[in-house]
DNA sequence: TGATGAGCCGATCTAAGTAT
DNA sequence: ATACTTAGATCGGCTCATCA
């Protein structure tokens, strides 16, 4: 039998006789054609009309006319509905782009949002919880995908809009009343997460627990044991600071919420695991060894000091002065390394290579076709990294093993301090803090930079850095007129054309390396030094090793691994992850199905 | 009516992939 | 190795809304 259809004739709101739009709402723009005849026939038929088109399943507009809505319908829709007396399909009426379609920036085809709509607490709501799942997820809060993602899904601001809103208004201060802190993996609409709900079948010994883990999302603990050899390495000085930076980085509890269910509820199931006494074990050996490095240091110092004094040497006295320098970073270096890193390389200083490396290294893959590899970013990880290095930490958490390689290299590569989304996220960074510029520094300089021409202003790099390059040049060729190579500091070398780096690397390390075994004999020890050292690559990034070290299967010299010591034999890694599967492990009984 | 702040748009830069 | 293409990120500035 066929569906009654009711046409109305009047203006009044009929009955709803048929129910060909039963349980459907509409929301008809304003400037629809015949609006209120349609308001008539949709009630007439059991659909809705509301006023808020958030409301709505259907958006009602105009098809002639440019600038519908994203996902809208024609009236069309209407028409064919009552006409056939059933539904047609929705996509065969679109009067706007389909839904989840993302305006492209510039387009002429779809036109832009001509009408400005104001932000809304709720809105701010939406976009704080989208951001901080991006942000969990690793996504650049600062990029425009994540805010495309939120255009397709709520199409009230065009993406760059609700970029601008984060980054203007809501970074760094949530909008009151926020429900903070949004689970990783929830559904993208899904509300904030509910209060835990208690275990009814947990026996009475898991209530105590039930408190502790109240209000902490199963992203709050995954956070916690993710960074749990981190903490447990944090010096006891710089706990507090430590707890600080990851309230930022986690602002769903405060830094006092956040180390107290740390040390209540992980830190106890931690130290029963396996994981815990070799995190320990590797503190440990790391103070050993940074020890006994600075006394070694010290040492060789000494021994140098008194040869140099009865060879007065001008020239020599100049080269001890500049190594005595770098010698004193490097015991300073020595002392602190257990709890901070040193940054190296000033943020101004660093070439704009160097600045593009960071970018790159920063940025978020970009193609949907291509995709980039996305470098993972957590705000944890980065709590961690304001206290340790990752080589620190996985000295942590690699028992102490032979090297199984002379030509091992440190790592301590300056470019990695230098690059963290910390700093772009105005989470205080010690190396940016000192050196990021204002917001209206940097206009300034882009107003006058954008009017130069592109091609003049590229002319104008390759010469600055050509004239620096040339003195650079000049300095070296001096120095290797010298019997023994000037000292170029590593931690220099990216401000030297590649090759003279290069060469200047390997003369340094050549030195240090007979120095080194110079003195190690001296002092009677083994001579299996590990020498640092760093290169140049030809695109200006400063690389660990001499150039030609290959850190991959071509190279002849085998890579450095922890995982195999000389003998051969095979030594399970402990590494961050296994650390936290052994702490979930140990805590299952006391959070099953808890999220 | 002018000042100010906010929403929005578009130009430009940059990096990565692809073609030659 | 280089040029070209594509797409994302960033920022300047225009326009609108609000308020004194």
């Amino acid at each position: 039998m066929a569906p009654v259809v009711l046409v109305p004739h009047s203006t009044s709101v009929p009955p709803a006789v048929g129910g060909l739009f039963n349980g459907l709402a509409f929301f008809l723009l304003q400037r629809l054609p015949s609006r209120a005849s349609y308001v008539d026939r949709l009630q007439a038929n059991g659909g809705r009309v509301v006023k808020l088109e958030q409301q709505a399943d259907h958006l009602i507009a105009d098809h002639v006319k440019s600038g519908c809505p994203s996902g809208s319908i024609s009236y069309t829709f209407i028409d064919a509905a009552i006409k056939d007396g059933t539904l047609p399909d929705p996509k065969d009426h679109l009067a706007g782009p389909a839904p989840g379609t993302v305006r492209p920036v510039g387009s002429t085809v779809a036109p832009g949002k001509r009408t400005r709509t104001a932000f809304t607490a709720e809105d701010d709501r939406v976009l704080w919880e989208w951001v901080e799942r991006a942000r969990s997820e690793g996504g650049s809060v600062k990029g425009n995908e994540i805010y495309k993602q939120l255009e397709a899904k709520n199409s009230r601001h065009p993406h760059q809009a609700w970029r601008d809103r984060y980054i203007k208004q809501l970074m760094g201060k949530p909008p009151p009343g926020v429900e903070v802190k949004v689970a990783a993996n929830a559904p993208s609409n899904a509300p904030p997460n509910p209060p835990v709900a208690p275990n009814k079948d947990a026996d009475e010994g898991e209530e105590e627990e039930e408190e502790v883990t109240a209000g902490f999302s199963k992203d709050d603990f995954e956070s916690l044991t993710a960074e749990a050899a981190d903490i447990v390495a944090l010096g006891e000085d710089r706990v507090e600071e430590a707890w600080q930076a990851f309230a930022t980085a986690w602002p769903a509890h405060t830094a006092e919420e956040w180390r107290t269910y740390w040390e209540d509820t992980i830190l106890p199931a931690f130290k029963e695991t396996p994981a815990y006494p070799e995190v320990i074990a590797g503190i440990e050996q790391k103070r050993r060894e940074e020890e006994e490095k600075a006394e070694r240091r010290a040492e060789r110092r000494r021994k140098r000091t008194a040869r140099e004094k009865s060879v007065d040497e001008e020239p020599r006295a100049k080269r001890r002065d500049k190594q005595d320098v770098k010698e004193d970073r490097d015991l300073k270096s020595a002392n602190e390394a257990s709890t901070a890193r040193q940054t190296p390389v000033k943020l101004e200083e660093m070439s704009h290579t160097h600045k593009q490396k960071r970018r790159r290294e920063d940025s978020v893959p970009q193609s949907a076709s291509q995709p980039r590899r996305k470098k993972h970013v957590s705000s944890a990880a980065d709590f961690a990294d304001l206290f340790t290095s990752d080589e620190e930490v996985d000295g942590l958490l690699v028992p102490p093993q032979p090297r199984s390689s002379k030509r091992a290299v440190i790592a301590d590569d300056p470019i990695e301090d230098l690059s963290t989304d910390r700093e772009v996220e105005g989470i205080p960074n010690r190396s940016s803090m000192k050196v990021k510029k204002t917001v209206h520094e940097k206009k300034g300089e882009r107003r006058e930079h954008a009017q130069i021409p592109v091609k003049q202003r590229r002319q104008a790099r390759g010469d600055v850095a050509d004239e620096a390059d040339e003195q650079l040049r000049g300095e070296l060729a001096a120095s290797q007129n010298d019997e023994r190579p000037t000292l170029v500091d590593v931690d220099d070398l990216s401000e030297l054309p590649t090759s003279d780096a290069n060469r200047a690397a390997e003369q340094q390390v050549r030195r240090e390396s007979a120095e080194s075994m110079q003195m190690d004999g001296e002092l009677g020890e083994a001579s299996d030094k590990v020498i640092g050292a760093k290169h140049v690559e030809k695109d200006g990034a400063v690389e660990d090793g001499l150039p030609g070290d290959q850190p991959d299967s071509k190279s002849k010299v085998p890579p450095v691994s922890n995982d195999v010591d000389v003998e051969g034999l095979v030594e399970p890694r402990l590494t961050r992850e296994n650390a936290m599967a052994a702490i979930r492990e140990k805590m299952a009984p006391v959070t099953p199905d808890r999220w």
